[in-house]
RNA sequence: GCCGGAGUGGUGGAAUGGUAUACACGUGCGACUCAAAAUCGCAUGCCCACGUGGCUUGAGGGUUCGAGUCCCUCCUCCGGCACCA
């Protein structure tokens, strides 16, 4: 037997599998289709470390096994190129972010070749080159010609270190994701795109889709649905009505004041209103300045609620005609449903608290219907259950204490009309006996999608003096990112393509007069959003994606990563369901499975970075310990969604079983072993599953225990072995492609047949039985899988220890099981 | 606070309601060696009176012939959202 050079064996292979366009993938409607999707990387400049391949080679795992099974596969890779951290590194080291990302896409290449991928190289893609995002700018203009990409005034989210305004999605609480510094409000001209137009869809179609239910569940809490009720108060001697949003529409009786944001629109009329009944303007004023300048984690959380009351006007309740304060309050958020709310201090704990703070009443409206749900509460002064006074006394005393505890379901009192109605249904009669109508609200806010950043996609759109915001015209797409001589960020709020006169000035397509081009960029997440379909026809210069290729394709059946729970997936859900709208796409959703990855540690448990000097880089350990004992360590090492840290110690155990792996070469009989038949077919079902469930850890330990098996009987039927090679072949692409070629294979073993089990052969002959007395195994028996129960358990009491366990009783039940268990249960005499 | 997930040896972890601790790391002992490394073999949950013994899957209850797994109560940790009306 030669000795195992990994190095030799690699380098052969990748070259091998290079020259013979082995994983090139074409169209072909004999097969199946499984198209599986890694999300593809952004080239950093400190290229890989041991964690990013994880998802690359699980993907790698499954999408061999699926080719293997007959499937055409597409596999392709490309680069994420765009954006904030390209632009960052390009800054630091002074070069054009241009030159950088080619250089580090080279770097990663490099890297990536090391581990034996089967990518489709010739479908690469870059979301810089302009070939592909001639057709990202094309998408915004089919949105700008439906009305969902609009221009906006309001204020947005301001980095003042990044210098550029960011979405909802790109904050880190109140921070700036990418670099954590605080973010302010600033009023700039933002392209937005709609994507609440899509909310609902959006939350309905997460049921079509398999993927892990906490992602699921972050993304209806980021969608933030709320059903509930539009309702108009009345202003006491005035036109002006506040409408406010509620789900508690059936608490209206209980509203005994309402709160204005400080960013309502209304405040501000009432102050610049010389006419305005409200007499503390100036008080009100202040509160509005300082409001302003308080950030949202200040106004946030558990503090102190703050308020001042508009006097001089009163509001009316729609339900009971009372007339109610009004107050400005930074507990209530201006961009969340209507910016004005009803407050019910007895049934909201918010308006308790504030109410508590100003003195306010507080009406109950909601008795709990289970009257014995306050008596906890109030031990004392209640006269016995059996009493006749016992209902009323509860009651009385529930009035008292409906602030605490806060009833929230139960029967309807203080309310006309109404009382004695459930929540439920008050919610709908209270709301149609005022006006109200039904109403829906979100968290998700729309997209801001402009960046005043040098490094992104040129918004395709020309503004002209006489026509406002013309698109530009299809045919002239790409609008090329011109060179310019800076692209520091200015800072001011413009973009620095702003400077570049002789590309900004221009002609309007609509009158030839002269226009300006867009100077703001797309954000990092726009060439993600539907990169997805690219790979499908990579060179298409007619189309986004013809429309065969896509039918063939789509959807992704197989998508991997970490992280981006919400964003990426959001944006990208988003652009599929509107270019399936627009007909481009046959499938109402991009990604039909998804499979989350835990990220690998350093060492030292804390994240791999530069910046802890605990990088491991994927290079050096495939030099040392191999590629295919690598790709095996990171599938061992726990479960796939599992974070778990990187063990240089624990890879000596891949190490060691691909080389036995390798030795078994010398253990190869012409005749078949049957004493290894079992384990055998137990392996190929076992392993089978598991790949196809992502169980990768788990489908190494029964190829380990096939290894034991085989060493233990000291040889291996030929067939057996040729088995065995293409079993371990996803895992260990190059160690058994060259023992295959050994067993005078000619083809590739990764278009060789994958292995089918026969279920005939999954179970021994023989067993080993526990028999348990009263739940505890007091002997193992060996018996035929074949026997009966009766010769079961008979074989069981002939057993002495067993004998003598039962005699300690009377013996109330016999259970077997075949092949696993007996058991007995005794009662003591 | 709400939602989602998880608590199993020294470590990573395994287990359709059926012998808990598979597989691997680590450790110990042995073989090979002048020696070491590598390799191979054996052992390795805890306790004791060392047996045909007792205990053990975060804690406590329940269902069952049988519970890591199902049900109830509670504790802890991780992740997401959070003054969202």
């Amino acid at each position: 037997m030669e000795q195992y050079d990994h190095k030799k064996i690699e380098k052969k292979w990748q070259q091998r599998w290079r020259d013979t366009k082995l994983y090139r993938t074409t169209e072909d409607s004999s097969k199946p289709k499984s198209y599986v999707l890694d999300m593809f990387p952004y080239p950093s400049g400190e290229g890989l470390h041991v964690g990013h391949p994880k998802g690359y080679i699980a993907t790698d795992i499954y999408s061999r096994y699926k080719r293997m099974q007959g499937h055409n596969v597409l596999h392709p890779m490309g680069w994420d190129a765009f954006g904030l951290p390209a632009e960052n590194y390009a800054l630091k080291n002074k070069v054009h972010p241009r030159v950088a990302v080619e250089k580090n896409i080279a770097t990663f290449k490099d890297q990536l070749a090391h581990i034996g991928f089967n990518y489709d190289w010739e479908r690469e893609i870059s979301t810089t080159d302009p070939a592909f995002y001639k057709w990202t700018q094309w998408i915004f203009l089919q949105m700008y010609k439906k009305g969902l990409a609009f221009q906006s005034n309001e204020p947005i989210n301001w980095c003042p270190s990044c210098k550029t305004g960011l979405a909802n999605e790109d904050l880190d609480g109140n921070t700036c994701e990418r670099c954590g510094t605080v973010v302010e409000k600033k009023r700039l001209p933002q392209w937005v795109l709609k994507i609440t137009d899509y909310a609902d869809r959006m939350l309905a179609d997460l049921d079509l889709l398999d993927w892990p239910e906490h992602i699921k569940t972050a993304q209806r809490n980021w969608i933030g649905r709320s059903e509930g009720a539009e309702i108009d108060f009345a202003i006491v001697g005035s036109d002006t009505k506040i409408k406010v949003f509620t789900t508690r529409p059936d608490t209206l009786f209980g509203a005994t004041y309402m709160v204005l944001a400080p960013e309502h629109s209304l405040v501000s009329s009432l102050l610049n209103d010389t006419a305005s009944a409200v007499s503390n303007k100036k008080e009100v004023a202040a509160y509005v300045a300082q409001a302003a300048k308080k950030t949202e984690i200040e106004r946030g959380g558990d503090k102190e609620k703050t308020g001042v009351e508009l006097q001089g006007i009163k509001a009316i309740n729609p339900a009971n005609k009372k007339e109610i304060p009004i107050f400005v309050a930074d507990y209530v958020l201006g961009g969340y449903g209507t910016g004005a709310i009803m407050a019910v201090p007895a049934h909201d704990e918010r308006d308790a608290a504030f109410a508590r703070a100003y003195k306010l009443q507080a009406k109950a409206v909601i008795i709990p219907r289970n009257l014995e749900v306050l008596h906890s509460y109030v031990p004392k002064g209640l006269p016995d259950k059996t009493d006749s006074q016992y209902d009323s006394a509860l009651r009385d005393l529930s009035l008292k204490y409906l602030v605490h505890p806060m009833v929230l379901d139960g029967t309807l009192i203080n309310s006309d009309q109404f009382d004695g109605l459930s929540v439920e249904e008050a919610k709908k009669k209270i709301t149609e006996f005022v006006g109200g109508k039904i109403a829906t609200t979100y968290k998700l806010k729309d997209w801001v999608f402009s960046r005043q950043r040098y490094w992104g996609e040129p918004i395709p759109i020309i503004h002209c003096p006489t026509h406002g915001a013309v698109a530009v015209p299809e045919e002239q797409l790409p609008v090329l990112l011109p060179n310019v001589e800076s692209y520091e960020p200015s800072g001011t709020g413009e973009s620095p393509l702003a400077n570049m006169t002789e590309w900004v000035n221009t002609t309007c397509p609509t009158c030839g007069g002269p226009a300006k081009r867009e100077t703001n960029t797309m954000p990092q997440w726009a060439g993600s959003s539907w990169y997805y379909l690219r790979f499908m026809d990579p060179n298409n210069n007619t189309a986004l994606v013809g429309k065969d290729k896509e039918k063939y394709w789509a959807p992704v059946d197989v998508y991997v990563g970490g992280d981006h729970a919400v964003r990426h997936l959001i944006y990208a859900r988003f652009w599929h369901k509107f270019l399936y709208d627009i007909g481009t796409v046959s499938t109402v959703e991009p990604f039909a499975r998804l499979e989350f990855l835990g990220f690998i540690l350093a060492e030292d448990g804390r994240k791999m970075s530069k910046r802890y000097g605990n990088v491991i880089n994927p290079t050096e350990v495939i030099a040392n310990y191999g590629a295919d004992a690598f790709r095996i360590y990171e599938m061992f090492m726990g479960p796939f969604e599992n974070t778990v840290a990187w063990n240089m110690a624990s890879i000596a155990g891949t190490t060691r079983f691909v080389e036995r792996a390798w030795a078994i070469q010398d253990m190869v009989t012409k005749d078949t072993s049957p004493e290894l038949e079992v384990v055998l077919h137990q392996s190929i079902k076992k392993v089978s599953e598991d790949i196809e469930a992502f169980k990768f850890n788990t489908a190494v330990s029964q190829l380990m225990i096939l290894l034991n098996a085989i060493e233990k009987q000291g040889s291996i039927g030929r067939e057996q072995w040729d088995v065995c090679l293409r079993l371990l072949a996803p895992l260990a692409p190059h160690t058994t492609e060259e023992l295959w070629e050994k067993l005078g294979h000619t083809e590739s073993i990764h278009v060789a047949p994958w292995p089918t089990y026969d279920p005939a052969k999954l179970v021994a002959s023989v067993a080993k039985v526990a028999v348990q007395v009263n739940g505890k195994v007091r002997a193992v028996l060996e018996l035929s899988t074949t026997a009966s129960e009766t010769e079961a358990l008979a074989a069981a009491r002939a057993e002495p220890t067993i004998t003598k366990w039962l005699s300690e009783g009377r013996e109330t039940k016999a259970v077997y099981v075949p092949g696993k268990i007996i058991s007995f249960a005794v009662e003591p005499q």
